[in-house]
DNA sequence: GTGAAAGCGCTAACAG
DNA sequence: CTGTTAGCGCTTTCAC
């Protein structure tokens, strides 16, 4: 066999192996228009013969439609973020729309040079986590002209439309629910991320609550990178050494508060009697914990599915007017860790 | 302010603006070819300040070069994936190679479509889990001139280069080291999933050297669906009810191993005294448990590493010779649960 | 160092 | 129902 030359091949190709034009076989591949039954199978029939693959680039420039979603998120390791992926992808399946995910590592510089990347391509909307954003990448997402949909986060300017929880107050009610219960004195442990503008806010509300009700967060300790379960449990351990008056918890996340729960049982504290303990997320694994931890549900792959659906629509029908800000409710997760004692 | 029209801007915009060729302007994007510093700086001045953003999609229509690389994995929600991904980002960010990802859901049929998808964008290249792909999906993968890398198993005929472990060997090298210890009971749990070939290969060389030895698994329980550290702990209940003489249990990943080991430390069993336990993969997670679970480590990060280096080699010279299989050794972490007794 | 012309592979728009 | 023509926005190639 004499090594063929790769070129791959076109419309052409398929137009001259089935004897039909080129415009006809395009309309045949893409079902639009009527095509008599008779040419069609002639087309199909060539197409799959020569193992026919369409170039949606010259497809898309020609008709100036791109059928890509930009997905940009901050990471994969997150848990949370697979599941909003999961929402999308569901409701992107119902439409000729395709999910593209960039990631950010929660790095703001990276974050533009992924958006640019993206936006290069024309996809026909983007869906982005946050609301924080540089100056930069504002400006193109504005440009774009495109349906935007930030999510994850409703405190704050959304550029176009926004789905998610308002995070301050998630933060409110987990202190609330806290001191309702009795608790007094509470440590709190978290992520060592400045960017993680999340997290920040739900402190903020935390301790917001906490005041108000003369109380302060005694004890803090941060992380970063490493095994989150594992520095759960070595933070825990840290903190009580400290602060041994400390009578609950509350962490950042859930796997740093499956760690702590972990630990604190292995050490046979009474929780959450003589302790109480809470995360964020409500993530899945939680169910296979010897107690139930206290979180919050964050309402990933809701958040994910209200997102598709705005973008949907808005490709379907640009003037379609669309919700800026969709706010959905988080709910306190009381488990086993945070109960009347 | 008139509601401007959305035209996305074009080199022609950023030409006129500065009063040079669309050709120069070109260059001056591309850093290509050279062009006077005045120029260079007027140019660059003119698109910022417009807020121009290349379409790639013409670029690419006219060059003919695609700087994406398509990796296609069954799943996000399992960690291995993830893992294997940074792996692959951080080789390609090296490069002007940029990955993009699709998700199988371990469907063949939808590995086809999204190959199909894909390959309709003329990427540089495929990165794609496992080797067991539809006729339909060889062929797309053959015809289509690009270099290809299968991951994460190597135990059959990949199309142009594999890299990964093989399953087999995994297997029979975590029943060697059970036996070695002196366990004679063992059960197994699994995913219900005739579709993960990774997970049959490893069952079949762990029960080929079972076999070797006169030893058969006394007990075996699948599932699917729900929260793998629940149903590890299920799973474990139940055979253990089931089979109370088995002295070993051998998990296909370490997710249901983590909740059996849980389960059995807060019934009070000696581990690995009484009974013995294993995993499959040494995900992060296993260090923040209380006692660290034997597995295997399967290397993911490094397979991506690897696989995007074969991609960027042969995109930099597609002429060149890269090994065909890239064997990497599994390695068994004996942890707390599988010691001499 | 810079520019003009041609064309990448497809589809919109129109004609028949 | 089918075909023809023009051109999407860029880069290649070749001229100057």
């Amino acid at each position: 066999m004499a090594p063929t030359d790769h070129r791959p091949l076109t419309l052409r190709d398929v137009s001259e192996a089935s004897g039909v034009s080129e415009m006809t076989v395009s309309r045949v591949l893409r079902n639009r228009g009527d095509v008599s039954p008779a040419t069609r199978e002639k087309v199909l029939e060539a197409a799959k013969a020569l193992g026919y693959v369409p170039n949606k680039i010259a497809g898309a420039l020609a008709s100036q439609r791109v059928n890509l979603v930009a997905v940009i998120i901050p990471s994969l390791r997150n848990m949370v973020f697979p599941e909003v992926l999961s929402g999308i992808s569901n409701v992107l399946e119902t439409t000729d729309l395709q999910p593209v995910v960039g990631v950010t590592d929660y790095l703001p510089e990276k974050e533009e040079r992924v958006l640019y990347e993206m936006l290069s391509w024309r996809p026909s909307g983007v869906i982005i986590a946050g609301l924080e954003h540089s100056d930069a990448s504002r400006a193109m997402m504005r440009a774009a002209g495109i349906p935007i949909v930030e999510i994850m986060d409703i405190d704050g300017t959304p550029i176009d439309a926004a789905v998610g929880i308002s995070h301050r107050r998630a933060g409110r009610e987990m202190a609330q629910a806290i001191l309702k219960q009795g608790y007094q004195h509470i440590g709190f442990m978290g992520t060592k991320m400045p960017l993680d503008h999340r997290a920040r806010k739900r402190f903020e509300g935390f301790t917001e609550v906490l005041a108000k009700n003369g109380i302060e967060v005694e004890d803090q300790e941060f992380y970063s990178g490493g095994s989150a379960l594992a520095k759960g449990r070595e933070m825990t351990e840290a903190m009580l050494e400290r602060s041994p008056e400390l009578d609950f918890l509350y962490y950042s996340n859930d796997m740093i508060g499956a760690g702590g729960l972990l630990y604190l049982l292995e050490k046979g504290y009474d929780v959450p009697g003589k302790i109480g303990l809470a995360g964020f997320n409500g993530v899945e694994l939680l169910d296979g914990l010897p107690r139930k931890l206290a979180t919050m549900n964050a309402g990933r792959s809701e958040i994910g599915t209200k997102a598709a659906e705005i973008i949907a629509e808005r490709v379907a029908d640009p003037t379609k007017e669309v919700e800026r800000i969709v706010e959905l409710s988080p709910k306190v997760l009381y488990g086993d860790t945070l109960k009347r004692r």
